[in-house]
DNA sequence: CTACAACTTAAAGTGGACTTTAAGTCAACA
DNA sequence: TGTTGACTTAAAGTCCACTTTAAGTTGTAG
């Protein structure tokens, strides 16, 4: 009879599928410590339900802006208890107060883009003369620069 | 008496300061063939205001996710004339589509990073029992992961 | 006139986040 | 039972966008 199955376990390559990586990459991740695998008796990695979330979160976080090591140091603080609350929240806020600056930084050169893309299709369309600089226009539009 | 001078020109350093660029950037920019320098009698690159437009231009495009190649492609296709101004605005809509998938996936991180931050926050002042999973917490939210 | 800062070039180096390679072990299927 | 695909490790390689170095020339302030 097999083993009684309380929780999913994937190798390695369903595991990356699953969270839409590559196997190297998630050795390159547990390398630096910002997930553990479990092994079986033959030393394969297996990765289970939970490790999915972790991973997806981390993702997440990744995705504001923080690099590898900053999720190092928020996995270390993570694992050193609840005292470190204070410095993981800390630094998610930091994380946000850059990620803020930097989502009004790209939302300026979205407008520029769109003024662009807007003034072409005008070309186009023949809707100015045709000779009006793209500098004239942007002032005509509102903007500074 | 000065030569006439009808708009003010700077030397790379000056020019460097001004689009907030380093002098070595805006030599490799020009390497690139993403920008090009006039040069006085012995050989030192100068610039003008012309070129700080273009160059904060170019900085606004590069912002929005457009690598390097892309801009020269940009470029490339700009000295041909008017009959590139399709590949131009395909080249631009590509780069504002590649943009909003981006942008809507980093929104989404956020929302995960300020849910996080929030969950920690009411861990620290005590509003919740202090026991709940975090995933449970997300569920709450109203979020799918 | 002398420093010294700023310029010139070509080429090599950097950082972050993986990705690829090499050499070998293990597991699942026909 | 054999072969093929997935796994193992450590180390080297890749990509992008600069940045730094080295060796030399030029402009300007005192």
């Amino acid at each position: 009879m097999p083993a009684l199955k309380t929780e999913s376990s994937y190798t390695i390559g369903e595991f990356a599928d699953l969270v839409d990586l590559t196997a190297p990459t998630i050795r390159y991740y547990e390398s630096q410590g910002l997930l553990k695998a479990r092994r079986n008796d033959s030393g394969r990695r297996y990765f289970t339900e939970t490790d999915i979330k972790w991973v997806k979160f981390l993702l997440h976080l990744k995705g504001t802006g923080m690099s590898i090591s900053d999720l190092k140091q928020y996995v270390t603080w993570r694992a050193m208890g609840d005292e470190t609350i204070p410095n993981r929240l800390a630094l998610l806020e930091n994380t946000q107060a850059d990620f803020m600056k930097k989502y009004r930084e790209v939302q300026h050169h979205l407008e520029i883009l769109n003024d662009k893309i807007n003034w072409y299709k005008q070309k186009e369309t023949g809707k100015t003369d045709g000779q009006e600089p793209f500098a004239d226009y942007l002032k005509r539009m509102g903007h500074k620069e």
